[in-house]
DNA sequence: TCATTAAATAATATGTTGAGTATTCATTCT
DNA sequence: AGAATGAATACTCAACATATTATTTAATGA
């Protein structure tokens, strides 16, 4: 057990240096004092290490935005606002942390969607959940939540593909969020 | 026919049938009778050629949605709806059309930015031009017109970009595209 | 002079080989 | 038996040679 999370530590190490064509099992098993056959014990294959590590990011992603989403100190708009917001910066700062990583990025988009589509439907159930706090603050009118959830996601997708992220100036994507968002809000509020 | 317009015609029954990198320049030639060598008398390269065919697809999808926003028979929001789904429609049914046309378009998106940019900024006029009006009506409430019309492009670009297009069942795709435009309708209006 | 072409050149694609790497397996170690 | 490994296999990738194709040029015919 404790094994397992040491390779997978090691691979992100070299993953996030080398990227994740150009590091070989050869290496991350003599990171971990073993060798490479022994690394398919805990994992199936070299892709498998790389969706743990995408996944975990990903669960921290969801824990942070669901911590917003919590904080009811806030109206639902200013949430949805922060929750995209985060989103975009959580990319952006990946992408531009280390060049390599969007290797790894671009191997789970290609290879494993299904990873990234239910990601996508746990941002949508935060956002739905969102709604109907709003709904029921009567800050937002009375809305097909599920529709809205996934109209909400689905324009703000284009911020969350690293083709479209990826060079872009932070203060830029964070701009054209602000707007969408915004004018989405704006077409939730109760009258 | 104009020489450069026989072999643009050539050119992209060509580019229909077999694929943008699949047609030759010996080939479009031998289809007008001609040599290969002399079409550069008419385009300096062969991207200019399938640059010009992607140009004029534009430009008629453009018409098609300028005719819609003078259209004022309809209200500004009915409008807007009705530009998005052709777009969609109109991109939709060109993938679907045949299978070897990706090819065209994704040398156009990676090769040809300009032409895209170009033809984004003229669809951003014209949602300005529909909010302009619509608040003329008094149907929409004052807004930024430039910044709700940036807002707009951005958020339906998902639904222009081919990767997301190829496969989708056409009716998703409005579905989608439906929601997300009521949605920012509903924050343009007036109260 | 203009339109055109064949031939020359430059760039790109295709195919092939060898090296490197992922994955499997038989075996050893503990 | 479970953990691990070295060697065997299968697959992928980079480098190089070859073939196609794009583009240029010099020359030809209207």
């Amino acid at each position: 057990m404790q094994v397992r999370a040491r390779i997978q530590a090691a691979a992100e190490a070299r993953f996030k240096r080398y990227g994740f064509t150009k590091t070989t099992l050869a290496e991350i098993g003599a990171d971990c004092g073993m060798s490479a056959a022994n690394i398919y014990r805990y994992f199936d294959c070299k892709g498998d290490i790389a969706a743990a590590s995408a996944k975990q990011w990903l669960a921290n992603l969801r824990q942070d935005m669901a911590a917003i989403v919590a904080d009811s100190d806030f109206g639902a708009g200013e949430r949805l606002h922060r929750m995209i917001r985060l989103k975009v910066k959580s990319l952006h700062g990946l992408i531009e942390s280390d060049l390599h990583f969007e290797d790894l990025i671009e191997y789970v988009c290609r290879e494993r969607e299904a990873l990234i589509e239910a990601h996508r439907a746990s941002e949508r159930a935060l956002v739905a959940q969102l709604i109907v706090d709003g709904m029921g603050r009567g800050e937002f009118r009375p809305l097909n939540v599920d529709t809205i959830a996934a109209a909400v996601i689905v324009a703000t997708q284009t911020f969350s593909q690293h083709g479209q992220v990826r060079g872009a100036p932070l203060q830029e994507l964070l701009a054209e969020t602000d707007n969408v968002v915004a004018l989405m809000v704006e077409g939730m509020l109760a009258r």
